[in-house]
DNA sequence: CTAGTCTGTGCAATCGATTGCACAGGCTAT
DNA sequence: ATAGCCTGTGCAATCGATTGCACAGACTAG
């Protein structure tokens, strides 16, 4: 690998000399430049960054922690938060926790040992009130609602109140009136958002908010939430459903098949965050579609703020949208 | 942010002393040594890695270049990278194509500047026979299959060919003898690979290997790829259809229900990647499971072997394993 | 008693860049 | 002619660690 001072010692001039060709200074020479640009090309130089940092204190990096990269809505928040950084000249240095909760501060110590210029925490699980970046610029995707916003500290989310409130109005404006809510115990923030759409919602139509309509199985995983739910829906002579998850929404909807519950005919159901999977399943499922690319370029764009000086700002929630099928 | 000259200072020792007394030295005395760590603990001393590296030319670091990180077979990859990675001390760089071709060399400049110890490069496309990793380590999942290993350059893949035979023998078993195959215009290094299973499998049964039965539809993507093909598989009297992957299946099953032909009764059909998805569609698609976490473990423990000296190895194929549903 | 070994620590070079300051030589202005 | 200003380049410090070598003092062995 050659280095400044071997092109240096190969043009006869000081290796500050070479380094000033290559950034372009002014007091440079034309000639000189010229000569020495060639050279590094013939030798294949390639900047030691490791070097750069040390001297210049950045390091151009922003280190992501995630719950799980197999999770498809970490995925696409992931990639929105790739192209954003990417644009902006900085390179991703990722870590997950591998689902398993209070292993976030363990993590957060190997990125700052790299010392990365700040750090975007995207989790699908709830629960990090512990967690302490100590100094450095920090952006939270979506979980950890509780904490207040500081000046090196932002969280980027999605209104759930809101979003909740668009699936909801859509099934009232099909004309149903007795609504189940099936929330998710395992995610006692972002569900009470969602419960709190659902009875603002009901609320603005006049609908009775009714109690019993509103379930929450027992923590378990997604699919089985929604597909052990079904009876009590049935009983409780509910003519739609909104659902926590496109997960839960899909596991009712083969409880459903199962049981020769007709969907949408004899049963409507409504499900949140638009997998992929969503527009797979049978029948179509509609669903409120995060913005997650957005959710991840927010981020970065909220976490440069940061880095470039204490930031004064909120945090920052975005809008869902609808998608009927 | 204390460094170790901060620490030495408050100390009354020389830097050296602490350097050695934090990395256990055997030569620093039990006392110094006790009181340089709780010196370090109190003051909330983080070792800088960037200086750590600059000497020891080694990062710790694996570069991860990614088609698009919302794909799911390659979140489900790269998590089974991370693991293995994090568990050798490693951290990963990771970087994104965004699904333009041709990008690869323009990001491994990147990965090469920041010193990484290795390269997986990860791809949901074929065709970079162009890509150069230079000097650095490099292991290609998947794709890509005409290079030739080296000593600095290695390829893991499923088996692609034995992988379609298990396809096709279960179909043979159910009693199929006259089996499509819709293959991938866009990938032809797989597809190719794919179709010669399916050929040895029938010829292995003694079944006419019928070329009008072998479908390569237009380039597009692979839902329609999958729903355009219902049409000419109906006319030619095929009972089932082995697909490239389950997005072409999903499509074709898609096409189905709508054209009111019943699966398995009418037509059997198989896929192959095993999706998140392809237990959620009604009905339920049997497939090819590829080990997706174990080509990221794979890969990195094969990096590692070139890391730490020229290797003698070759490509590494791993087999799948067929899911009835 | 002296040479040799062992223990504990410091000095200074090194990794590969960047950058403030000094300096030499040529030019301009007074 | 001389001061002052450009222009082009080099010297050396710096970023934060690691590590070979030197060295001082204590201890051991002959």
């Amino acid at each position: 690998m050659a280095s400044i001072y071997d092109i240096a010692e190969r043009a006869g001039v000081a290796p500050s000399t070479v380094s000033r060709a290559l950034r372009g200074h002014s007091r440079i020479s034309k000639e000189t430049r010229a000569r020495i640009k060639q050279l590094a090309d013939e030798m294949g130089f390639v900047p030691n960054s490791i070097a750069q940092s040390l001297v210049s204190q950045r390091t151009q990096t922003v280190g992501v922690i995630t719950s799980n990269l197999a999770d498809p809505w970490v995925g696409a928040v992931l990639q929105g938060i790739e192209d954003a950084a990417h644009e902006a000249g900085y390179t991703l240095i990722l870590t997950t926790t591998k689902d398993r909760r209070f292993r976030e501060n363990a993590v957060v110590e190997d990125l700052r040992r790299r010392q990365v210029d700040g750090i975007i925490v995207v989790l699908v699980y709830e629960g990090i009130e512990e967690f302490d970046p100590g100094s450095t610029p920090t952006v939270l995707i979506n979980k950890g609602v509780r904490l207040a916003p500081d000046h090196r500290w932002r969280l980027v989310a999605v209104d759930d109140k809101k979003s909740a409130g668009l699936a909801v109005d859509h099934l009232l404006e099909l004309g149903h009136r007795r609504i189940v809510y099936i929330g998710s115990a395992r995610r006692p923030s972002s569900t009470r958002h969602r419960q709190e759409g659902y009875v603002a919602a009901l609320r603005a139509a006049g609908v009775p908010v009714e109690h019993d309509l509103i379930f929450y199985p027992a923590p378990q995983a997604d699919l089985s939430a929604g597909s052990s739910s079904l009876a009590d829906i049935l009983k409780s002579g509910a003519t739609a459903v909104f659902c926590y998850n496109d997960m839960t929404a899909i596991g009712l909807l083969a409880e459903c098949r199962r049981r020769g519950v007709q969907v949408p005919h004899d049963l409507s159901v409504v499900g949140f965050d638009d997998l992929e999977t969503a527009c797979l399943v049978t029948p179509a499922l509609t669903t409120v579609a995060q913005p997650r690319r957005a959710l991840g370029e927010t981020a970065i764009a909220s976490l440069l703020h940061l880095i470039d000086g204490p930031g004064d700002g909120e945090h920052i929630y975005l809008s869902c949208k609808l998608v009927t099928r």
